[in-house]
DNA sequence: TATGAAAGACTAACTAA
DNA sequence: TTAGTTAGTCTTTCATA
């Protein structure tokens, strides 16, 4: 990770679509050295996936969970990640143990994850909260 | 936004760089419509970015902010979106305002980042957790 | 939807540090 | 030995019909 690699990430996050000859051009580089420097880093996990940020639905929200302490949060976490309009699951540190993060259709969508999600034995509470706005980095 | 579009996002959401034709071949369609639903999810806002999913330091995090009631949230958020290790900010509705979500090499880059937070007059309180997991949905 | 010109990506051989 | 470059070739994209 020196800089040059740090820009090129800074050019993906972005646009991941971006020809490398472009890149390499703004870098001052060559083609070939900014794919070889991607490859390295997909290799080491420094680049995880490249992927699209997309709002399908009209409301992002963030549903914490807050799990029973005999659950495996793993599991769980892998379950509901699966549900329709869920676009990642985090497990986290804190009171609540699962954050969804859901781009839904509607408010009702949201309810109806909601209620999905206290159906779950495992699940204690949750505590909803509405993306409003996003700031890319 | 039809069953082809949400197959064609679903591709790109785990490889964002996939050739047209390559999707196009697994959709069962051309290389011309798998582009131009491209193009037209894009302009529709459906599609936000092309983007690249990193981890560049060691330790993710969310840094909730509690902010002041007389402070301008989204300007703030713009703020703190342009801090090193910032990877993108969300204005939330709930007890915290703004979530910060951040990348850092370390434990001690994170305690950095809460103290500079902290720091700010329009900061009332913070709260952290670490991310210990990320499932895509 | 089909097609061909233009652009981009990949391989492999070469160079430099 | 590792990273960078380049030329040749193949693949993808894009505009037009």
């Amino acid at each position: 990770m020196d800089e040059l690699d740090r820009q090129i990430l800074s050019i993906l996050r972005r646009d991941a679509r971006k020809p490398y000859t472009e890149i390499a051009e703004s870098v001052g580089t060559s083609e070939g050295t900014v794919r070889n420097r991607v490859e390295r880093m997909t290799e080491d996990d420094i680049i995880e996936r490249f992927t699209v940020a997309t709002q399908t639905g009209n409301v992002k929200a963030m549903i914490e969970l807050d799990v029973a302490v005999d659950v495996n949060t793993s599991n769980l976490g892998g379950t509901v990640a699966e549900w329709d309009e869920v676009d990642f699951v985090w497990q986290v540190s804190g009171e609540e143990d699962i954050v969804l993060v859901v781009d839904a259709a509607d408010t009702q969508s949201v309810n109806q994850l909601i209620t999905r999600a206290r159906e779950l034995e495992e699940v204690v509470n949750t505590k909803t909260r509405l993306i409003l706005d996003e700031k890319l980095g």
